[in-house]
DNA sequence: TCTGGGGTCCTATGCCGT
DNA sequence: TCTGACGGCATAGGACCC
């Protein structure tokens, strides 16, 4: 989203300026975004460094993660790919992401949030959203002010900044702090909500990307005001019903999402780009082993198990397939994991140059309600007493500290070697069936396009 | 320009049971 | 017994967000 330099016109009345703000009666969510957030933490380490362009960003093949509002002057933003960024910004310092470190101020800075309402639903390591409304009567201030006493507080705690916006629903919030942006205040007056929204362009609203952007301008529409104008039925047809009727409803004004400070996961998963293209299915297998490992250790600090696991395959070309299939019983456990991976990528994924390669856990359930059906989740009880084992000895000791026997000799993604023993292992701890629910005649990924 | 890694949600489609 | 309609589930892929 745009920053108060850039901002569309008329925007400017709504921003805080000298202590001095639109009415903010009602306004009762906040969105509070951090700066630049994972270069500004690395700048507070490091403040000579402060006027020169700073870009977190990945490796080689990597994309922009934060860059500081110098680097911005030079056209850098985030996701944008490393190299480019490097030949726009040739001067500019780049450094690899310190996610331990985001993650700690992360936290500092939500505790802040949760200190004035217990409502708070994070989005991400940088951004939250706040319902006040509770808390208005017990701090004897206006949303307004208690956007102001977040960022004094943020700042004087952990010396970064944060943009706030204020407003009576969580769309015209989030798009107040984009604008707010840096370090600033944005209100949205309830009155005045659709004065606000409609003359920007249709891009601002949540969920219209390029495509879908692409899609609008097809049938004429550009700003708010046209897709909030645009008859319900013709929007449906261009985009869809469930797309369309949320955009129209944005258009108008209209979001009735409340701030859930619960949210469970639906999905958990990881995935890695290799620095070289891979051709070779026992690296490949080796991989899947190394992501089974992050995600069912994810799983489990979390007493979650899933259903489904799903592998990812972006070919050298970028072509992305994915390949799913769904167990009888919940897990979480590496090995199990790791054999379905393992048996998708044999039957399903045709040869060729990977780039990333990924596993994903879905279907989740909580691992009180996963459903310990003795018979069939017996033989792997054996192998999640081990890895509860493991996951205790890598909290105290790091995550090196213990390893699949087949990944000792392989920490790096492109290294290869010579068949391992370990890539049998899952055989021997998985549970007796691999159907899935889809029935023994219907192989996972049958339907294709 | 050459595209990360973590996710969510939606849609189309095939299969199965009724 | 065969067949078609239909709903629900599983799967694949696309778009989007940060």
């Amino acid at each position: 989203m745009g920053r108060s330099g850039d901002l569309p016109r008329g925007v400017d009345r709504y921003l805080v300026k000298d202590g001095n703000w639109p009415d903010d009666t009602g306004c009762v969510v906040l969105h509070v975004d951090m700066d630049a957030f994972y270069a500004s933490v690395e700048l507070r380490d490091r403040p000579e460094l402060r006027d020169r362009p700073v870009i977190v960003a990945g490796g080689n093949r990597g994309v922009v993660l934060s860059a500081n509002y110098p680097a911005r002057r030079y056209g850098v933003r985030s996701a944008m790919p490393t190299a480019r960024a490097r030949l726009l910004c040739p001067g500019g310092l780049f450094i690899p992401p310190r996610f331990s470190s985001y993650r700690e101020v992360s936290q500092g800075v939500m505790a802040i949030f949760r200190d004035i309402t217990p409502l708070v639903e994070p989005l991400s390591l940088d951004e939250a959203f706040l319902d006040v409304g509770g808390a208005l009567r017990r701090l004897r201030r206006t949303p307004a002010q208690i956007g102001q006493q977040i960022r004094e507080q943020v700042f004087a705690a952990h010396r970064v900044t944060c943009s706030v916006g204020v407003a009576p629903t969580k769309f015209l919030a989030k798009l107040a702090s984009g604008m707010a942006k840096p370090d600033g205040m944005l209100v949205v007056p309830r009155s005045e909500a659709l004065d606000f929204l409609h003359p920007l362009p249709a891009t601002a609203l949540w969920g219209v990307g390029r495509r879908t952007a692409e899609q609008l301008a097809r049938i004429g529409l550009d700003t708010v005001a046209d897709v909030a104008a645009a008859p319900l039925p013709r929007l449906r047809r261009a985009l869809g019903v469930a797309v369309a009727d949320q955009l129209h409803a944005l258009a108008n004004g209209r979001d009735a999402r409340a701030v859930r400070p619960e949210v469970r996961e639906k999905s958990i998963g990881a995935e890695e780009t290799f620095e070289i293209d891979q051709h070779d299915r026992e690296l490949l297998r080796r991989e899947l082993l190394r992501l089974a490992e992050r995600t069912t250790a994810t799983l489990r600090s979390r007493r979650l198990r899933g259903r489904t696991v799903s592998i990812k395959v972006r070919y050298a070309d970028f072509r992305t397939i994915t390949r799913a299939h769904t167990l009888l019983v919940a897990t979480d456990v590496t090995t199990e994991v790791h054999r379905v991976a393992c048996q998708l990528l044999d039957e399903h994924v045709p040869a060729g140059a990977v780039r990333l390669i990924g596993v994903r856990v879905e279907q989740l359930v909580d691992h009180d309600d996963a459903g310990e059906q003795l018979l069939l989740d017996e033989p792997e009880h054996g192998w999640r007493d081990a890895e509860r084992a493991a996951d205790q000895a890598r909290t105290r000791f790091g995550s090196a500290a213990v390893r699949p026997a087949s990944l000792l000799a392989a920490h790096d993604p492109a290294a290869r070697r010579g068949p391992s023993a370990g890539d049998d292992l899952p055989a021997a701890g998985g549970p007796p069936a691999t159907t899935g629910t889809g029935g023994p005649g219907r192989p996972p990924g049958g339907r294709r396009r």
